[in-house]
DNA sequence: GCACACCTTCGAGTTGACTCGAAGTCAAGC
DNA sequence: GCTTGACTTCGAGTCAACTCGAAGGTGTGC
């Protein structure tokens, strides 16, 4: 591919994009169509992204890694006051926090599978205890 | 509601078991249909649950929390030999531990999001660079 | 000037995890 | 015996986020 009819700061096609970035070129144009990463447009209509396209895209993936919807990724990175992305990521923040937390007793758990001889989890004390009994919380099930 | 009809160590109906655990009462069939959370079941077909069952059902919870898909989580509670849990558990944790670290980086992002006066996160520098580069690690993007 | 690769849009299909509705069963209370 | 309400199954519907296919436009090489 010899990158036709490139364009000094846009220099790559949905395709070029796509293998650039690891994201399929259905994923970019569906993103493109949803507002998440909007494509440059070439006077006939086709896609273009250049090296700034990068960051967002960066982004995008971050908050799909956070588990974030389109609607809210689309909030972090284009809210039109600001105010409502700080209220956004000031309420995201302890969900996050205790993400980590949850993955943290799931770490342990799992390294405890790795190793555990037991046949079915429910008899291994080891591995159930950590999860209905974090560390530094109340117990992890609401009592009845 | 009394209970009808309480067996020793069965005591909750369905409904019973969704108000004690937060989870739908249609999910609790869904889940025992696909052998997520399998429920006990009386002569004329009625699910119980016991406190038994609590366990198991903080570990599918914990389990969909990682990101696991439903055989995922049938492997990790029901795996018929130990080794395939154990390898799966083994291949899990650096991926748990690779997502620790990016919701720490996100964490940090959300943290300066919330203060931040910028009216588009493209123009700030501050997030976008604790996006593509998080400490102790290479550059977020594959370079080209 | 035509093949061919790559692009476009649009609508429909897929996947995973539910969620709902209909039709029927079961047991307690009057 | 009948109502009432909670239960059953089964099939279909929903939702988000893609993913695919068809039909057609664009542009470069021979």
């Amino acid at each position: 591919m010899t990158e036709p009819d490139a364009v000094p700061d846009l220099p790559w096609t949905v395709a070029a994009f796509a293998a650039r970035t690891g994201v399929p070129a259905t994923t970019l144009r569906y993103w493109d169509d949803e507002g998440l990463l909007p494509a440059h447009r070439l006077d006939n209509g086709h896609r273009r992204y250049g090296p700034d396209d990068l960051p967002r895209l960066e982004m995008v993936r971050m908050c799909q890694g956070l588990g974030c919807t389109m609607d809210e990724v689309r909030l972090v990175l284009d809210a039109p006051d600001p105010a409502a992305r700080a209220r956004f990521a000031a309420e995201k923040l302890p969900e996050v926090l205790g993400r980590i937390e949850l993955l943290r007793v799931a770490a342990d758990v799992l390294r405890h599978v790795a190793v555990c001889e037991h046949t079915d989890a429910a008899s291994c004390g080891a591995w159930m205890r950590s999860v209905l009994e974090p560390p530094g919380e109340g117990p992890g099930l609401r009592a009845g």
